[in-house]
DNA sequence: TAGCGATGTTAGTCATCATTAACGTCAGCG
DNA sequence: CGCTGACGTTAATGATGACTAACATCGCTA
């Protein structure tokens, strides 16, 4: 819709509370109070856009990872995924790790939970890769490197589109190599 | 200042425009107005507190290079900074890269100025090391390790606040190598 | 001890904003 | 033709919130 792509251009440039019902109609060319017959109020309208996000990261990760025909494949298509979209949806990746605190209840938990699904696949695949780190390390690390793979809108326009995912790729895959180098210290504590 | 730290916790929480001058003014005991005796106002506030950070981040990494014998521990030592001051403060990291758009124009400019100067600092380092590398792909690079480093809001209380500095910091150093793999790519465009 | 400067307090004031009301337009279809 | 439902528009309305005013308190020092 076209409406979330506006919102979500400006809740990630100002913030949810930054940004007025006004705003996101004169950025779709109509004026205000016309998006009250597509959402219900403003608050829906994020809960409807995070959860969109948190839907498409999670299926599409969990369909690449069933058609891998091992870990380290599934790792690849993992990475793929994450880094396809965000490039291609800067402003989603950073609404999405913001403005979960202003989603009401009911859609709160579910993102929540989609969240903790897609956290879930990538630690799942990373399991097997490393299968002497314990999870929470590796959940540490799948956060480590969502971390780096959404630098994105930090960085845009530094390198062509291609580079830049091929950086982040190389980067992302070698900085996992280096879960298990110190997991002894994990492991004996 | 117990007034910035306050902010600092809510602004990450709620972001700089969910947060009243009452709510800041209730989380140190006293009640909302009373701030204007220490703040000319909310955005000089956040200026006050971006500004700081900012410094400290950048203050701390120049002198920390200037010490290291060698560019491998000038990057240790930035690596060091970053990690330390990023698990101490995890909510004035979020709200140093998420606010900046708040914060009104004399500030602003400064603060970019020193955020700059930060990555700078880093780009000339590694520069040393990995001199194949184009500056544009290690600013990327740059950026996408802070990631990596300030995704510690995000896994906070996974693990153990050394293993953490430990893992951050392996994941960081592998990633870095990663930068020249592909840097022929780069080179021969 | 009188006065002052720093720091708070409570009660406005004035904007902004989400949301609702009341009122068009108009395409499609009976 | 005339209705209906989708979609917009421009006024309220009612909160909330930043900031200011007017008025304490109180430690300090002349």
């Amino acid at each position: 819709m076209e409406i979330l792509e506006a919102a979500a251009e400006l809740f990630a440039a100002r913030g949810f509370h930054g940004v007025s019902i006004e705003d996101i109609g004169g950025a779709v060319g109509t004026s205000g109070p016309a998006l009250y017959r597509h959402f219900s109020g403003k608050e829906a309208l994020l809960a409807e856009m995070l959860l969109d996000v948190s839907e498409r990261l999670h299926a599409a990760g969990a369909s690449r990872v069933t058609e891998a025909p091992d870990a380290e494949g599934a790792l690849e298509a993992l990475l793929t995924g994450q880094i396809e979209f965000a490039l291609s949806h800067p402003s989603l990746i950073t609404v999405h790790d913001r403005e979960l605190g202003n989603v009401p209840e009911p859609a709160r938990r579910q993102i929540r939970r989609l969240q903790r699904l897609y956290v879930e696949e990538w630690v799942t695949v990373l399991s097997e890769l490393y299968p002497s780190c314990p999870p929470p390390r590796l959940r540490a690390a799948t956060h480590a490197v969502f971390g780096l793979l959404n630098s994105t809108p930090h960085s845009a326009g530094e390198l062509p589109r291609e580079t830049m995912a091929e950086l982040l790729r190389d980067m992302a895959r070698t900085a996992l190599t280096a879960v298990q180098d110190t997991a002894q210290n994990q492991a004996k504590s």
